[in-house]
DNA sequence: TACGGTTGTCTATATAAATAGACAAATATT
DNA sequence: AATATTTGTCTATTTATATAGACAACCGTA
């Protein structure tokens, strides 16, 4: 009985192997209450019944996600959940996490991959109110958390206007404290876009995700208190791994 | 040559068969530039080469392309793609559409499914700040842009405030104004939560999705000017068809 | 009208995914 | 020690995916 958090039935011919679906929704169902107190999920005959698939094909999803390190069988005892937590990454007024780089404090920490100086892209110029071709900053990061990788992000500065950015950036591994030391007080995220796509092989790699994995991709402009653009960056989360937070900032005084 | 915009290469025995990896490189590399200026994709046998598979295969995806309405086939000439455009969908401080609801001007249209009073589950009794059990109005609404589905979302009410909030619903087709209608003049969007989730049987029925899609889904709280929550909706948002464009209201007064 | 380029249809074969059944191996409980 | 429960491994069969090749049907143009 128990668990009937398998609501979402699975299709057949629909180019997606039943194998993967059933990890697709295991590896949700984990967060929403699948598995009892002590982790462990219903026995494999069960969730072929739940699922109305043949054990083996559930054996394979189980497969998958071991492999994955979401789940751990025990020959004997029983299949538990290795990782039921998800992370909550704000997004406001206040974001500092920003290109990920850094200062998440806790169990957050993330690493500069590469880097160089460009001309800007017409999106990236478009975004920091640069013209087109104008020499840009661009830093490639990975966000960790728990020593998972969580996110991948790219981040464009104004050369020109932040000449120093890139050894404050490699010396203190945070943004704020980077733009503080070129002069920069205060800033402040002024626009987010979110989309979703499925994961290339290129975020299979870094993120170490399964293969029609999602990700959610945000593109983020922070801007000086007087709304010139100073930071432009494109992030690709692990949306297995992360839920975005976004805070209007309720308690202000309206307009 | 041209097309080098098929930089998804695609992956074998991933659980996700190879026409279906391919439709999905194919939609989302239409929004960046796939196809000529008269919206042709390159031929089959192009198109199998880049991605290094057989004509068979592309035709499969492509078919699957074509019966979800956004390419179209004609012997002889080639493959034309239908809908270029993504809807972009705001969430800020004063995002209106919230659940979906109307008002979205233009060429937006949301329509109520169905509604019922029931006592609050735990996350929306959470959400709108009231104690377990107590009554809520349950409005469940489909979003619509250019005729096709958009989103689907379940909008919660408090019952013992606004017990005249369904049929001003009904009549106004329009949050703000049932709101205002059972007077309350304003509120502001307070918080927002964005996942992403492999789309359900539910969402591929509703939505009108390919096996196999992406959802976004929102969950979303509005609250008076005093901050206290008055709605609570969860929302899914098809990821082909949206972006989700949040605003931090950039150029107000600092705290 | 003839031709090159394109999509549509057919047959055949190989590989991956899914079902079915049986039994071994480990674990916990009686 | 015996038993029930659960995961692990094996063989066999069916269905879905993918490849291969050939040719028909249709379009635009030379």
């Amino acid at each position: 009985m128990a668990s009937d958090i398998i609501r979402s039935v699975i299709g057949r011919r629909t180019g997606i192997a039943l194998w993967r679906q059933i990890a697709d929704a295991i590896r949700a169902g984990i967060s929403s209450g699948l598995g009892d107190e002590s982790g462990r999920l219903p026995p494999e005959m069960e969730l072929a019944e739940q699922f109305g698939v043949n054990r083996h094909t559930v054996r394979s999803a189980i497969s998958a996600l071991v492999s994955e390190g979401i789940l751990r069988a025990e020959q004997g005892r029983g299949t538990f959940i290795i990782k039921p937590e998800r992370l909550t990454y704000p997004i406001s007024k206040r974001t500092r996490f920003s290109a990920t780089l850094a200062e998440q404090g806790q169990r957050g920490e993330s690493r500069i991959m590469s880097h160089g100086i460009n001309p800007a892209p017409e999106d990236v110029a478009r975004a920091l109110a640069l013209s087109p071709g104008a020499p840009v900053l661009q830093v490639r990061s990975v966000g960790f958390g728990d020593n998972t990788p969580i996110s991948r992000a790219t981040a464009w500065f104004d050369n020109e206007r932040f000449p120093e950015m890139l050894p404050h950036l490699l010396r203190f591994n945070s943004v704020t404290k980077a733009f503080a030391a070129s002069g920069l007080d205060d800033y402040v995220r002024v626009s987010t876009l979110v989309e979703a796509y499925h994961a290339t092989l290129d975020d299979i790699e870094i993120l170490r995700l399964a293969p029609g994995s999602i990700v959610l991709v945000t593109y983020a402009i922070n801007a000086d208190l007087d709304g010139k653009p100073v930071q432009y960056s494109k992030t690709r989360f692990s949306a297995d791994r992360v839920s975005l937070q976004i805070e209007q900032d309720p308690h202000q005084p309206e307009d």
